[in-house]
DNA sequence: ATTTACACTAGGAAAAACTCCCGATAATTA
DNA sequence: TAATTATCGGGAGTTTTTCCTAGTGTAAAT
């Protein structure tokens, strides 16, 4: 093998120990070297320009700046970045939103390490990876009214409806994203208005209906 | 060091990423060995008797037996048996649940590897070990006790949190009640007040806890 | 029998949150 | 290029929530 086929892969994640469970995994292939590592959306927007990792390998729930919006940002600024998202939500929510900011695979951590590096070679050539019974999921919630709904909201919405039903305040909101809280309240009022629901209490229980947050 | 100084651990998470992450992590120290592995609850009963491990490292959301319910069978069956819960749960209910359960130490996945070595060697040692700011997080809620904080409600408080929890707005509550809806607005500060929470959110999620109202 | 305690009620004033409307800026799409 | 859509936030008004005060009734304690 020569060096060319190297496949630099940065890991971004808030939790080391999954961090390093990924490495060592990666370690078992020649192919595959990690290149840098990052515990935050922000650092992984950082980290990814300075090395500029032919794969990234990044969760969804961070604190802070969470995946979704991470994805998105780096995206906007290099739109052939290939990242592959690793989470443990086996919510379609979650992947549909990933993969609408931007990401071009998706894998919950329950998969085994072979699949990994299937999705890191379908990765490296340029196709997308989902893992099977998943797709499957997504399409059936397609069907599903209220997921369809979910589906209706931007990105930003889809975040800000998150944190809101996680119980995170307007001005908690517009720090944790640097907006403002009159933003956010207006977001807010759009949220409800596509969803169709008139309080939080509605908000709340569609949210845990839907597998986003727990009771 | 002698051979007797050696800890055999046993790791039980579902996740094999987590797994291989905290094998890595130990494999640093010498003083560990990792003797067994294990993806459920079942398992882990099952290895358990095997290997005797002088600690175990579980997890707590597991499919099947979950973890709080194999460390209640490790425990009845091995009373002395050192486990060390590793959980992404940052949740105090979780904590509370799992040393009641009989667990030594727990700690949450944020955590650095100097923290698990440390939790280690407390364990080892025949001690407990809870991350700091989580000890004092769980005190809090056991003044906070929410059981209590329910029936701390007096009878008109309690209507009055149901309905909120049910969705509805303060003029419903006030005419259902037959009440201005004024009161049922103090009302709303004084249970949130009672039950230490600050927002409608909060209210929603505790009254699905407790059965009142489902999602 | 009178004090004490607490639950229930509600108004006023101020603060906070929310809604509705508008405009600005990018980026995307037709 | 024109139209659309996502993001962002100000202005102004409305609604909700908070905090304070205060009256009533009931039940227990002195």
């Amino acid at each position: 093998m020569s060096a060319s086929d190297l496949i630099r892969i940065m890991l971004v994640d808030d939790h080391a120990v999954v961090r390093a469970g990924v490495r060592r995994l990666l370690e078992q292939d020649e192919r595959f070297l990690v290149v840098a590592e990052a515990e935050s959306g922000e650092r992984a927007y950082q980290q990814f320009g300075e090395h500029l990792p032919d794969i990234t390998i990044i969760d969804l729930s961070m604190p802070g700046m969470g995946g979704i919006e991470a994805i998105g940002r780096i995206i906007a600024r290099y739109p052939t970045a290939k990242l592959l998202v690793l989470s443990m939500h086996e919510n379609t929510a979650f992947a549909s939103q990933a993969l609408k900011a931007g990401a071009k695979g998706y894998l919950t951590k329950n998969g085994l390490a072979e699949e990994l590096v299937n999705a890191l070679e379908h990765l490296a050539k340029g196709e997308t990876y989902i893992n099977a019974n998943f797709s499957k999921k997504i399409a059936q919630q397609f069907l599903n009214n209220e997921n369809n709904a979910l589906q209706q909201l931007s990105t930003r919405e889809f975040e800000i409806f998150r944190l809101l039903a996680e119980g995170s305040d307007n001005n908690l909101i517009a720090t944790k994203l640097n907006i403002s809280s009159k933003t956010v309240a207006n977001y807010q009022t759009s949220i409800k208005q596509k969803l169709g629901i008139n309080n939080s209490v509605e908000m709340v229980r569609l949210a845990i209906r839907n597998g986003l947050i727990e009771s």
